[in-house]
DNA sequence: GAAGCGCATTAAATAGTACGTATTCAAGCC
DNA sequence: GGCTTGAATACGTACTATTTAATGCGCTTC
């Protein structure tokens, strides 16, 4: 191992893995809130110029992460200022020790969001929309028994992505990502013998069916019903 | 001469200066995408290092509002790539000609996710939070009547943001300061000669009675007839 | 005389500047 | 098609300017 470690997620150069590395660590809470990082000691650290480093800093202070003030140096912010919404890190608090909770807080947010989604989705989806939704929903149903859980996955992503889409709302499509990550890391957590609930499934390809027919208010609560059960099924698998 | 007066609005400082002015007219359109912005033609502009624009074109990257590549120079990427969750691409987008589009994204957005947030208060806030939230809608009730907007508007405010921090989801909470954007610019733009809907300050006294009561289907319920109010009150302004 | 307070000084850290070399990579040339 | 080249960013070094917490000194007050 020398001095080495490029390949971190975000992206290729020296900035990258510096960011992702801080990023990962703060998230991770090494850095307790208030604990200050000044930046010659990160550039010794990571063999590193200052530049780089500045710019790093720059970047996790646009992340609300940490606060830069003269005289005293990079100090870490508390939690609940962190912008939570940024994809980076979302990855960061998933892959660290606060992950139960940020992967409960998200499936939340689904729940609040997927069902407005999907209802306007039926309103406004495009033959193109929805012929990929069913399209999705047969390879659900296609892969849902015999251990194909990778390849469920796929489709249950790009269902849900699709309804995101679907929605003509621009906030809610750009939560295509968080949603892909949550189901990811169910599916890794969960235990892989069984097959996914024969309902879901049903409940995916109802769905499909009312966005195609335009009946929005059965769009809803179907994908109300699948949230629900998704939380359910995540409470289960966190809490006892 | 310096080329530039500096107070813009995000902070201090010249990096402020520099980030608030390019990203200001990335989200007004000026750059269309695909254009191009290169560092020593934006410093030269500002009449700032190269160092700062480093520094400010990594925070745009970070923000997915640019992609920097060798040989070819900043580029501006198209808008449904950017972090329409980062407070300031929002700010940003409000100030621009995109502003109403915005507004109706960001209020759907709050008609997903408020409702939800109101149920879960309901079961959740705390003895403070009630408290604060009464307070807020009894402040709403006071300035109803008599041209008070201003207050009307800081009460409204006070008022959702508890609901979004009671609901113990910190996804949720972040996006108090979207929904006080959003209530402000309603407030801005409507026609300032009538005072609020008084169905909708009862409402308000409503919700904070069933989060008191922890009546969550009920908090939820009316609070998803505010938001729906919210919305069509939005597009009756601005569509006509 | 000791404790407390105000103010100037200092030093430690970031903010910003200037300029250099290295590395791409697309375009143009052979 | 492969090679060269030049235009741009990526990265680095060295420096100055600015801010500001901490220090310490002197003055006042009890």
């Amino acid at each position: 191992m020398t001095t080495e470690g490029a390949e971190s997620g975000s992206g290729p150069g020296l900035h990258s893995h510096v960011l992702d590395t801080i990023g990962l660590a703060i998230a991770a809470g090494e850095y307790p809130p208030g604990s200050v990082l000044r930046t010659d000691e990160i550039a010794e650290r990571f063999d590193a110029s200052r530049t780089v480093v500045r710019e790093v800093v720059r970047v996790l202070e646009s992340m609300h992460l940490v606060e830069s003030r003269r005289r005293v140096g990079v100090t870490v912010r508390p939690a609940d200022a962190w912008n939570v919404y940024d994809p980076r890190v979302i990855r960061w608090r998933l892959a660290g020790p606060d992950r139960p909770r940020q992967l409960r807080s998200l499936t939340v947010l689904r729940s609040a969001i997927e069902p407005v989604a999907a209802g306007l989705a039926a309103t406004l989806a495009t033959p193109q929309h929805c012929a990929d939704l069913t399209a999705a929903a047969l390879g659900m149903v296609r892969t849902s028994r015999g251990h194909q859980l990778e390849d469920y996955l796929r489709y249950d992503i790009a269902f849900h992505r699709v309804v995101l889409n679907a929605s003509g709302n621009e906030m809610f499509a750009r939560l295509g990502d968080v949603v892909a990550e949550v189901l990811t890391g169910r599916t890794e957590h969960e235990v892989m013998f069984h097959d996914p609930d024969p309902a879901a499934v049903t409940l995916h390809v109802q769905v499909a069916e009312a966005v195609r027919e335009g009946d929005a208010a059965r769009a809803e609560a179907l994908t109300r019903r699948i949230a629900v059960g998704a939380l359910e099924e995540l409470d289960v698998l966190l809490a006892p």
